[in-house]
Formats: C-alpha cells, structure tokens, sequence
DNA sequence: CCCCATTGCTTCACATGTTAATCAATCTTT
DNA sequence: AAAGATTGATTAACATGTGAAGCAATGGGG
C-alpha cells in the first residue's frame, strides 16, 4: 500500500502528453474530413508535400511528411496503385527514387482544400491569430534543440 | 507539368508538422534511456500514470497515457507478464478492470528518473524556463479547443 | 422483472511506427 | 580500378494506432 502513497515522479505538466494531446485537438477533424475519401492522415501529408515541392525524392519525402523511409516505401507504394502518385528513379542518381504527384492526387487535394482551410480558419478564430503564431514560434524554436545526452 | 508549377495549397507554417517535429525533439532522448530497459515510450507512461494515480481504472490509464484502449489492452497485457503491472476485478463495478503499478515497475522508474529529470533539465536550461511555461499555457489551451464542425 | 440502451473492455483486421538487416548504387581511398 | 565506406531505399519482424464489431455487466424505463 506504501507503494502507492508516494509516487516517485513529481506530478506536473508533461510537454510530450501535452503535445499528444494538442495534436489531438487538431488532427481529430482533418482525420474525420479526410475519413470521407479511403485516405488518412499520412496520406494526405504526402500528398500535400508533392503538391507544394513537386517531383520529389522519397528521403525528402519523408522528412518533410515526418514518416520514417520504412513506413513512406509502404504508403507510397499503396498511392501509386490508388493513382495518387507516381515514381520514376533518378537518372543522375540511381539509388534515389522520386515521387510526383497525379492529377487525381491533387483532385482529392482540391476535394478536401474547403474544409480543411475551414478547419484552420475555426482554429485561427477560436485560439486566436496571435497566440497561434505564437504557439508556431515556440515549438519551432523547440524544434532546433539538441537534448540527446551530451 | 503544369500540373506542379502550381500547388493548390499554400505553403505555409503547418501546426500539425510543427506539432510532430517538437515531439520528435522531446521524445528521442526519452526514447533513447528506454531503450536500455526493453520498454518503450507508451509502458512509460502507463507505468508513470499508475505511480501518480495509484490503482486506476483503464479507462482512465487511457485516457491520461494518450493510449486507444485496444493499445493499452495489448500494453497492460504485457506490462503483467513482465510483472510491471498487476490487474483487479473492480469489485463495485465489475466491468471495469483497475491496474496497479507493482515494486518492480517502480523499480524502472527508479532506474530512469535521474537521466529523464536531465532530460527536461536540459530541455529547460537550453529553451528557457518562460517560454516552456508559455508553450505549455498554449497547448493546454489548444487542447480545450472543438474544432470540429459545428 | 424484462427489454434495451449504455458502459467498460476485448477482439479483430488492417495500417502505420520502429529498429535492424539487407541490397544496390555511389563515393572515397588508394 | 579495386576495396571499403556511405547513401537511398526496401524488406522483415514485431509493436502500436485505429475503427468497427462483439461481449459481459450495469442501469433505466415500462
């Protein structure tokens, strides 16, 4: 019973448990929107890369989509046999494969772009425009961070 | 090729990535010290929630860990073969399922917490203590949020 | 008491996350 | 040019994420 009386961690604000949960908040609708079209949300971030970037080569890909290679070969490979995308190798770089966008890809992109510029323009209302680009700020400030062990 | 020279959705900061990426930042390092002890990011936070909470039902490990509960079925599952957890019957309710942490699962936590508390030492020391409050104040706000449509 | 909706949890099926191993192409070094 | 290291991507194995279906326990009307 002692064991439970005296819990070993401080309780506080965790900032992962508070991202998991912000992010929550956010992507809940976008998952609901993009639930209307067999697409999810790893999807539609590829999509929404290859669209703004162009052809482009699947280790950019995936940083900017923030998917390991691993699980991007997977998604990749299921939005060529949708038709949502295309791949060709690179001729002066063999290993490297590039991705574009199809015509289809960005009809679902154009499907979805009403809804989901409302979804933003509600968050942009109801947290307000300041505190959203200042909430942007700090976490890309916290992205630059290095806190592996010294 | 027209079809890339003009994406359909402005490129602009996405909350999101942003939310990802900061995760990222956070976790890796955590992700790091786990991996010494065969448990991984989502045992932590059971076993963290249990510490705090004490026996808890799992509805509510769910809840406060950020887990699905067919996740933390699986979990909890294993976390009691590796004798990290135990589980109970809740006698006045006997739908509901209460874990406890047991001295075992204490012990990991024992073994973890000086380089965790380093970690968010670090974390505080190079972000700055004002602004992780500040970030913090923002996501707990963005978390109150219901952007879904009205 | 019985129907029946609700709650708490589990199971299932399939997708992604994650690490390690693997492989081909390329680059470095000699 | 050959040996070794590195890079880009895939595969494999296992864990979690997610939505839907299922099941037992509970709680309300009638």
């Amino acid at each position: 019973m002692a064991s439970q009386d005296t819990p070993l961690r401080r309780t506080r604000r965790s900032l992962p448990i508070a991202l998991l949960r912000a992010r929550e908040t956010v992507m809940g609708p976008i998952r609901e929107m993009l639930s209307q079209s067999d697409i999810n949300e790893q999807k539609w971030r590829v999509l929404r890369v290859l669209d703004e970037r162009g052809p482009t080569e699947l280790t950019l890909v995936a940083k900017e989509a923030c998917l390991l290679l691993p699980s991007l070969t997977r998604i990749i490979r299921a939005m060529e046999e949708e038709g949502l995308a295309t791949r060709a190798t690179d001729p002066d770089d063999r290993r490297k494969s590039i991705a574009s966008i199809t015509d289809t890809g960005r009809a679902l992109i154009v499907a979805h772009m009403t809804e989901s510029n409302a979804i933003f323009a509600r968050l942009e209302r109801d947290f307000g425009h300041d505190k959203l680009e200042q909430l942007l700020d700090l976490l890309d400030e916290l992205q630059t961070l290095d806190l592996y062990k010294p």
